[in-house]
DNA sequence: ATGTTAATTTGTAATCGTTACAATTTTATA
DNA sequence: TATAAAATTGTAACGATTACAAATTAACAT
């Protein structure tokens, strides 16, 4: 689903973000990530290529596109706080062993909760914690 | 499905967890309390009964009884975490206006997810953000 | 009961992720 | 080129949580 965004300076100008070389690259960033990284992990990754990057200048940006609503953050741990270039409903697995975050599509649709028929629903987060198959092979 | 504790003390010992004042209170606290309370809910509640009762013995008795498995830590904002004695698996939908914590009933087994059919699974959370009934009428 | 040890509670300091804010740099506009 | 606006940066402040050692309480043996 992410695969639409050719052009990602085109992109963030579609979202009324102007696209610094910061903002783009950060964006950038998380398209190519898989692991829905922290802000520490984008900014050790990037400050390599962007020598003056400021930690602030990552959390701005994140808060931006979250804002804008190109970017939706995860939490699954107090004090860990994750982002993911991919806005669609999906749920996230956080193995307990490797600490890795992984994706799994679902339907929420079909859940058909009455409780809460007359709310505006806004954003809906589904996550499961456990052990994943590569750790689960590993542990025999 | 919480009305079987009728003695929290029992409760408290038949999880190997010694049943101390303040333990009981703060559990008892969270057996009567709807709204899913922070830390610092509970300790602003029974420092009034409480005089000499410590923040950190909050935060100690919580994590005691969440590795104990009688407790479940809800997390929906980074910074703000909350807890709830109904460990059965269910919704919870946070109100951006009134910012209420709200139980819903849900049932995930329908889901049928694929991507993870070889994980284990230890914890199942699903939570909704948006506008709840009462702040849509007052909003008219 | 009394002394002794273990468990629990408490207060303070430290930690860490995030935000506030002012200064600097870059970009847009006249 | 001059001027204003926007974005970036660095540092300080903040707040939730934890670390740790001292004090209190409970359990246990004499
Ligand atoms: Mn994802
Ligand atoms: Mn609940
Ligand atoms: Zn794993
Ligand atoms: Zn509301």
């Amino acid at each position: 689903m992410l695969g639409k965004i050719t052009n990602v300076g085109e992109f963030l100008k579609s979202n009324d973000i102007k696209p610094s070389y910061q903002r783009m690259r950060i964006f950038e960033y998380l398209l190519g990530s898989k692991d829905h990284p922290t802000v520490d992990m984008i900014y050790k990754e990037l400050i390599g290529e962007i020598p003056t990057l400021s930690k602030t200048t990552v959390y701005n940006t994140l808060n931006l596109f979250v804002e804008h609503g190109i970017v939706s953050r995860i939490t699954i741990e107090e004090n860990e706080t994750r982002y993911d270039a991919d806005t669609a409903v999906h749920g996230h697995f956080k193995c307990e062993k490797c600490e890795k975050v992984l994706d799994f599509v679902t339907d929420l649709s079909v859940l058909n909760i009455q409780d809460i028929k007359e709310f505006q629903i806004n954003q809906q987060h589904l996550y499961f914690r456990g052990i994943c198959s590569d750790c689960l092979k590993k542990g025999e």
